[in-house]
RNA sequence: GGGCCUGUAGCUCAGGUGGUUAGAGCGCACGGCUGAUAACCGUGAGGCGGAUGGUUCGAGUCCAUCCAGGCCCA
């Protein structure tokens, strides 16, 4: 007789293969067929909610890997909010506007010829985005994300255009908004400002020039050196550094002021050989030294930059606001005049008299003729450097303050306020608080204003008669209205008698023209959090960006949620790292170091690329490997497999055994249970998911596979069906898919959801019906489960287990046997606690270390060095044909003669007709 | 140059308040099983703890400096 058929061998349809690629598919399509999300929030609709609020991605290109994380972790987190049990509303944004997009659109047309209008543009834009909006929506989806994507929140339709120009109204009413100006890259024969990322760095020759500017004690000079010599005329200051020492170099009759460190190859340059040294003082002593302008008759102060670099020059740097964006920051900080006398064609304004009309760089040579005349002139030649010009019409740039729109950071206390409030909100990791606090405290004025065409229109007017600008209050409220219909494009359709009825009150003009600047469009994405305030869902409980966003999202939406709700628009914030190459360098597409998530999700599933992130902790930068991304499909198989293994064992389930009827080994994995549920709940609260994986992915190697499940393959095959062995095992079979399959459910949606569909299928007495995991709630671990002496018992055993496992190798390698089961063990120790104990457990022993026979008694060879020692000897008897296990009973029935008492017993008492 | 962060086996992670030979899993090598089978089990080899100084009887764990890498700013 073939005894194969006589015992219970796992049985599931559940694939050992995943092929998730396609599986995901047609989960996805489940998904959407039962309106999974919908079914969640409707099941959830009394619950407390949990606020987390979607940092809206760029529109403007396939998803990338840095993307896909962030979109992960999000999902994890709201899909453990959600098992948790709150009501976890996530309405995903898009961030529309914007130079990069406007410049990837205004390159296209071009190509194609097209001059577009305004109107033109702004529409190209628009489908510009919508388009990435719907990749990236479905790129999302993909992933397993769950989330309101027929309700996302979008920069760019005007209902949310007009929560932005509302955000600004307040600002307005409550005097945060100033005019100012502003030095930007600007060029000249396209009369327009350019952002950094349109820059083009090209090598080009300019004149170096070394200039002396006199002190107060004609015969002492500060010693400059500049590449700009137009950029003199709008010189205010010296900047020193304050920790770099400064010689006073005497050469003739003169002195002149020379950074150490750089003295001797200025001096060099110059040809001179004799001087002598008068003084050496520190930067910092020279601050609030007068100096007289180059060019005209008056008097400017030495300031002190750390800035200042010992790298080139002669560590006095000409300091001109104007014209460049560190003067400019430096003389924010000493209240320096922002001068700028050149007009948008490049050419110096009636402000300097003596050049008025020339054009900068032609300016150069006279401005150098005119410091000969002066006598200040000390050298000048030709110089190569790599300079900005304009992606458009590679022209070479200039720097030109221009006016600008401000908000005051120290406006009604703002920055002390915001300092207060950064108390207030719980930053993960801790550090992210040190980071934003530095990032409020350093930071300058917000300037609001940006000279590009794609994004939402500042709503100012200016008087046509006097220039004056218009903030009003009036004029914003009537755009908000019109754009809230229209969109923003109203702003540029409507004729201004539209916005304004009043005349200025300047000068009385009654016509006006249309600002052109639009929002910086941090200031649009900072002001997402009105889309949650509108559905009263308003602070956020979260916000989860990367580090990066302490200076952007972060920082932006905290901004103006305390400038106009006097509060944190979060109650804490999770930062996370960038997702970097496998050698931890940035993924660019120069470096050709970029791997698509999409890639990976098309050859080997979301659920691949989902578990291996969330192996990963991610408080700081993380590298991705793709070596490390085969273990993580290791790592799933495993997952995998013990899912199968429990399906497999309980297609025939039908009886739970209540708690005191369970076999020992049985509850001490329920005790094991309990405290990984414990464990793994306290890893997604803390938002750390790789104590999760580790703690489920060792529990299904150590605890199941290598214990528990390998020990009960006998009990589970060859007891009788309805044994209460076979049932006591089943019960905690059940207890354990049902746990795992929702711990993991978060972070591998798609298989528990596999796993929770043969769950349905295959065993009755589950008590769910519910059409998805993700309906569920995360398992409890219940207190009853909870058995010290047993886990201390287990302790014991274990190790012994341990102990016997090694005899048992080097038995095998002796070829006394193969199997394990072939084996009998004789333990022995001369502790005589620890003997009783083991006398005492073992009827189980044979069980738990896999061999026929256990007994206690003394060996051949002591080792007097392990607390037990274990010998192996050749099991005695013969192997039962159908267990396999061998005992001195094989052969004592007539009608089994090759089976043992057990399976005999097993054989008659039981039906095994399937 | 400034602010913040990171650096334990090839990889991902453990290592309360400093204390005996630094732990897991994966990977690797070797072996077993053939009733989880493109699965499962066992054994083994891998670490000068980024570097150097210091505090201490004693440091991966505390301090300083440096090196490498990242983000943001300049």
């Amino acid at each position: 007789m073939n005894y194969k058929e006589t015992i219970q061998l796992p049985h599931t349809d559940f694939p050992m293969r995943a092929n998730l690629p396609e599986k995901e598919s047609e989960i996805l399509q489940d998904w959407a067929r039962i309106q999974v999300y919908k079914c969640i929030q409707e099941s959830r609709k009394d619950s407390e909610p949990y606020i987390f609020h979607d940092g809206p991605p760029y529109a403007n290109g396939h998803i990338h890997m840095g993307t896909a994380f962030n979109r992960i972790l999000k999902d994890i987190i709201v899909k453990y909010k959600t098992m948790a049990g709150y009501k976890v509303p996530f309405i995903p944004g898009w961030d529309c506007h914007g130079m990069p997009i406007e410049r990837e659109v205004i390159k296209e047309l071009r190509e194609k010829g097209q001059n577009l209008s305004n109107e033109e543009l702004r529409e190209s834009c628009k489908k510009f985005a919508q388009k990435f909006v719907g990749i990236q929506k479905e790129e999302f989806t993909r992933l397993g994300v769950f989330g309101e994507w027929d309700n996302p929140y979008i920069t760019m339709d005007p209902e949310y255009e007009a929560k932005v120009i509302d955000i600004f109204r307040v600002l307005v009413e409550n005097g945060y908004v100033y005019r100012d100006k502003r030095p930007v890259h600007w060029c000249t024969s396209c009369k327009t400002a350019l952002a950094e990322a349109e820059l083009e760095y090209k090598e080009i020759g300019s004149p170096s020039i070394y200039v002396k500017f006199k002190t107060q004690n004609p015969k002492v000079s500060i010693f400059i050196w500049t590449t700009t010599p137009w950029t003199l005329p709008a010189n205010v200051a010296v900047a020193l550094n304050p920790k770099l020492r400064y010689d006073f170099v005497k050469v003739g009759s003169e002195t002149l002021i020379i950074a150490s460190d750089l003295k001797d190859a200025v001096l060099e340059k110059l040809g001179i050989k004799d001087y002598e040294i008068e003084k050496s003082v520190a930067g910092e002593e020279l601050e609030g030294m007068t100096y007289k302008h180059p060019l005209f008759d008056k008097e400017c102060k030495v300031i002190l930059s750390t800035f200042v670099s010992k790298e080139s020059g002669t560590g006095c740097v000409h300091i001109a606001p104007g014209h460049g964006y560190e003067d400019y920051q430096v003389g924010l900080l000493y209240k320096l005049p922002v001068i700028s006398p050149v007009d948008e064609s490049g050419c110096f304004t009636d402000e300097v008299s003596e050049f008025k009309g020339k054009y900068v760089f032609d300016a150069d040579k006279h401005i150098i003729e005119a410091l000969k005349k002066k006598g200040t002139l000390v050298h000048n030649e030709e110089f190569s450097h790599s300079y900005p010009h304009c992606w458009r019409c590679k022209n070479p740039l200039i720097f030109r303050a221009t006016p600008q729109w401000f908000l005051r950071i120290d406006h009604k206390n703002l920055r002390e306020r915001c300092v207060n409030e950064i108390e207030n909100v719980h930053w993960i990791p801790r550090w992210s608080k040190e980071r934003i606090l530095h990032n409020i405290l350093d930071r300058p004025d917000w300037c609001l204003s940006r000279q590009r065409r794609w994004g939402i229109p500042i709503p100012v007017l200016y008087c046509k008669g006097c220039g004056a600008p218009v903030l009003d209050t009036k004029v914003i409220e009537q755009a908000r209205d019109i754009i809230k219909k229209e969109g923003s494009i109203g702003w540029f359709t409507h004729p201004v008698k539209d916005f304004i009825k009043d005349s200025c009150r300047e000068c009385g003009n009654k016509e006006f023209v249309k600002e052109k600047d639009i929002f910086d469009v941090w200031f649009d994405s900072g002001a997402s959090w009105t889309v949650i305030k509108s559905q009263g869902l308003f602070p956020a409980d979260l916000y989860c960006e990367g580090v990066d966003h302490h200076r952007g999202w972060f920082q932006h939406s905290f901004l103006l949620s305390m400038t106009n709700e006097e509060k944190s628009c979060f109650k804490s914030v999770l930062t996370h790292g960038l997702i970097l190459d496998k050698e931890m360098k940035k993924m660019s597409k120069s470096l050709g170091n970029v791997i698509s998530p999409m890639s990976i999700i098309e050859k080997q599933g979301a659920d691949i690329l989902r578990l291996y992130f969330s192996a990963l902790d991610y408080t700081c930068d993380v590298p991705f490997d793709p070596d490390g991304l085969e273990s993580a499909v290791t790592a799933y198989r495993r997952i995998r497999n013990t899912f199968k293994f429990l399906l497999g064992n309980l297609y025939d389930f039908e009886t739970k055994l209540p708690y005191d009827k369970l076999l020992e080994l049985d509850r001490l994995i329920l005790h094991r249970l309990a405290l990984l549920i414990k464990k793994v709940k306290q890893g997604y609260e803390n938002f750390e998911f790789y104590k999760v994986y580790h703690s489920i992915y060792n529990y299904c190697t150590l605890d199941l596979s290598k214990f528990y499940l390998d020990i009960l393959k006998d009990r589970l095959y060859t007891y009788g069906k309805n044994s209460p062995g076979r049932r006591s095992a089943q019960t905690v079979l059940h207890e354990t898919l049902l746990a795992l399959v929702k711990l993991v459910a978060p972070i591998i949606p798609f298989t528990a959801e596999e796993v929770w569909q043969h769950i349905t299928l295959n065993s009755q007495p589950s008590t769910h019906n519910s059409q998805s995991v993700h309906l569920e709630l995360l398992p409890f671990a219940n207190p009853e489960w909870i058995d010290e002496k047993l886990a201390k018992d287990y302790e014991l055993i274990e190790a012994v287990r341990d102990d016997v496992l090694l005899a048992l190798e080097s038995a095998r390698n002796k070829k006394l046997i193969g199997n394990t089961l072939e084996a009998k063990v004789t333990l022995w120790t001369e502790d005589k606690d620890t003997r009783d104990f083991l006398q005492q457990k073992l009827p189980n022993l044979p069980n738990i270390f896999i061999v026929s026979q256990v007994n206690i008694d003394k060996v051949p060879e002591m080792s007097h060095l392990k607390k037990v020692d274990a010998f192996v000897d050749k099991a005695e008897g013969k192997r039962c044909e159908r267990c396999w296990i061998w005992s001195k009973d094989v052969g004592l029935s007539s009608e089994y003669p090759t089976l043992c008492s057990k399976c005999v017993r097993v054989l008659k008492e039981d039906n095994y007709e399937r």
